[in-house]
RNA sequence: GCCGAUGUGGCUCAGUGGUAGAGCAUCUUCUUGGUAAGAAGAAGGUCAUGGGUCCGAUUCCCAUCAUCGGCUCCA
């Protein structure tokens, strides 16, 4: 058994500890399942008409740590449907496990430690009164039985645990630090973006330094995009329902798109949740050759996307964001090349943006069938299509079964941040449903008419989430291509406020973003709050300074990098700008 | 949408059934100081919004809106 094995033993242990406790503080609550999870366990519950709240989880904790000295190890019982039956009489929930692991033609097994015995499948510690110590319940929370929002709303007790005190502190610090790199509170900090009552809830305000964040991270994506002959185009933020009814995006989620009403027609319009619809119409808006394609579109324009009101957070899930999100129309024979490009340039964006990652391959979902439209057969093709160019382009992936769009599998990009966090970012998907329900064609060499086949294909997926992802990852330390205020230059006193003036405009003449603190307050303020506003290079103007013609430099890190002429300062900013390093 | 919590000056937070307070930020004045907080003063709040109970509500009750932690969903 290994070490992971080890700890999910240890905290599903501790789950049946966490039920053990809460039946004896409320002894009427009916228990349900109790697993272990990657950062603890959980245990959900239905307390009747018991109201918990979190004051109650010390209590609770208290009752574990008071049990489990008497729990030596956990026995196995052997018992029949009969007695499992009889045991949980009055608990529909194990009732219902029950059903299943019979209908399943498992035996059933419960397991027993101190006086607490559950309907479990095993696997557990063998000395929880020594093993057993380091753990803490985290939150309360709601879930549906089952996981079916369908179902009845349980409560449910997060918890973890681990084998060493220094572990479990080592965890609540990560949260701790996980919590300070909150982008909510860095963008009210750093005034990069706010919300307002007025406005409504999951509509972002930028303000000027968020927006520039945003605009940068576009332009980057954007330059690379033209090296490699995309061409931009712009489509409008309405369209009709006709539209999306086409697509297949209507049956699926008109529940999630905004509904906008004309005053004068009885068009039914939408605002536009994707751009990949309207994409398909400007190549049907003419006659195609073979020797057209590829032809490889990109659109920043914003989406509207309904979302549930509890489903919203910060910049991580909006009603209004953006995407950089292509659309490459090709011919069957230049898939492979087109996708090899794609991944070339996803993998020089990750490197730059300093994250590691691994790929998903997103399939269907072999028990529902019906959620995807087009032919079975060419969806076999590309799903195995799309594992060969992964493992032509020797990239790590595993398989995400029903994580597949409607109407493509995927081949989607987890990227892990500086915390051990994974986001999916990029995708790539081929795409032979789209152009058929559209009836795009180009005319090949044979003169015949075929449709093309559209690859959708984002890099970072979407600027505003990226940007959530990056203040996270950095701490707020922005990459100097990325800061919005790049230098701050700090003159001692007023009496070089003229040559700081000088050195500020110098500076913007080649495009580097500063900010001349002219204030009152003492260097050491100045530094204090230009390094909390995570500004990456201080430039220090003082007599010296001036004399010389020179700033003194000092990174937000607190590195002093000694006295820099202006013209050598000025190359060390471009260099380092210029090639996006950190 | 569902379960639970929260909403007091720009920010972080005290507090109260008899119309509110601190620190930081802001402004003014003094200070011209060499690598993470110089000093003093001033200004700033219909205590989220709308109802209700009460002689009286920021405080108690209800609704709405918003935020947070989860669940569910994610083209």
């Amino acid at each position: 058994m290994n070490d992971k094995e080890q700890l999910q033993h240890l905290r599903h242990s501790a789950a049946h500890l966490l039920a053990a406790a809460v039946m004896e503080l409320y002894p009427h609550t009916l228990r349900t399942i109790g697993p272990a999870i990657d950062e603890g366990f959980y245990y959900d519950f239905d307390f009747g008409d018991v109201k918990i709240s979190e004051s109650d989880l010390a209590k609770i904790e208290d009752k574990m740590h008071e049990l489990v000295s008497s729990w030596k190890g956990f026995a196995k019982q052997d018992v029949t449907e009969e007695e499992a039956r009889k045991a949980y009489a009055d608990n529909p929930y194990k009732l219902e496990l029950i059903d299943e692991i019979v209908g399943k033609g498992e035996p059933i097994t419960f397991y027993q430690s101190g006086d607490f015995s559950d309907l479990c499948r095993g696997g557990h510690d063998n000395n929880p009164s020594e093993d057993l110590k380091y753990f803490k319940l985290m939150k309360l929370a709601g879930a549906y039985w089952r996981g079916d929002e369908k179902n009845k709303m349980l409560t449910r007790i997060y918890g973890t645990a681990f084998f060493k005190k220094e572990e479990l502190d080592n965890y609540l610090t990560m949260l701790e630090e996980a919590k300070k790199r909150d982008h909510r509170k860095i963008g009210r900090d750093l005034d990069l973006f706010t919300f307002s009552d007025l406005v409504g809830s999951g509509l972002p305000l930028y303000t000027q330094r968020g927006a520039l964040i945003r605009r940068t991270l576009n332009n980057y994506i954007e330059e690379l995009q033209t090296a490699e002959g995309y061409q931009q185009v712009w489509t409008p933020q309405i369209a009709k329902a006709e539209l999306f009814k086409r697509s297949g995006h209507y049956d699926k989620y008109h529940e999630d798109m905004f509904h906008v009403k004309s005053n004068y027609s009885e068009e039914e319009m939408y605002l536009k949740p994707m751009n990949c619809p309207q994409h398909t119409q400007i190549y049907a808006s003419k006659m195609h050759s073979y020797r057209d394609l590829p032809i490889r579109m990109t659109d920043f324009a914003m989406l509207y996307r309904d979302e549930r009101p509890g489903e919203l957070n910060g910049l991580g899930r909006t009603r209004a964001f953006s995407q950089d999100d292509c659309h490459i129309f090709c011919r069957e024979d230049q898939v492979d090349a087109e996708i090899d490009k794609a991944l070339e340039m996803t993998k020089k964006v990750m490197q730059t943006l300093g994250f590691s990652y691994k790929y998903r391959l997103s399939t269907r979902d072999p028990q529902h069938p019906e959620k995807y439209l087009g032919d079975k057969a060419i969806w076999d093709k590309v799903e195995k299509w799309a594992e060969e160019i992964m493992k032509r382009n020797n990239i790590e992936y595993f398989d995400g079964p029903g994580e597949a769009a409607f109407y493509a599998p995927k081949m989607d990009l987890i990227a892990t941040d500086s915390l051990g966090r994974e986001w999916q970012l990029s995708t790539i998907q081929i795409d032979y449903v789209q152009p058929e329900r559209f009836d795009l064609v180009y005319t090949d060499s044979d003169g015949k008419e075929k449709h093309p086949i559209m690859i959708h294909r984002a890099i970072i997926g979407s600027p505003e989430r990226m940007m959530m992802i990056l203040l996270e990852h950095y701490a707020g330390n922005l990459p100097l291509w990325l800061a919005p205020v790049q230098v701050a230059l700090l003159p001692i006193t007023d009496k070089q406020a003229e040559y700081a003036q000088k050195v500020k405009e110098m500076l913007e003449s080649k495009g580097i973003r500063v900010e001349l603190d002219a204030s009152s307050e003492r260097l050491q303020a100045k530094i204090r709050t230009h390094t909390l506003q995570r500004v990456p290079i201080l430039a220090i103007i003082g007599e010296k300074e001036e004399n010389e013609q020179a700033v003194a430099v000092r990174t937000r890190e607190g590195e002093d990098l000694g006295k820099m002429s202006q013209e050598s300062f000025i190359s060390f900013l471009v260099d380092k700008i210029d090639t996006k390093s950190t």
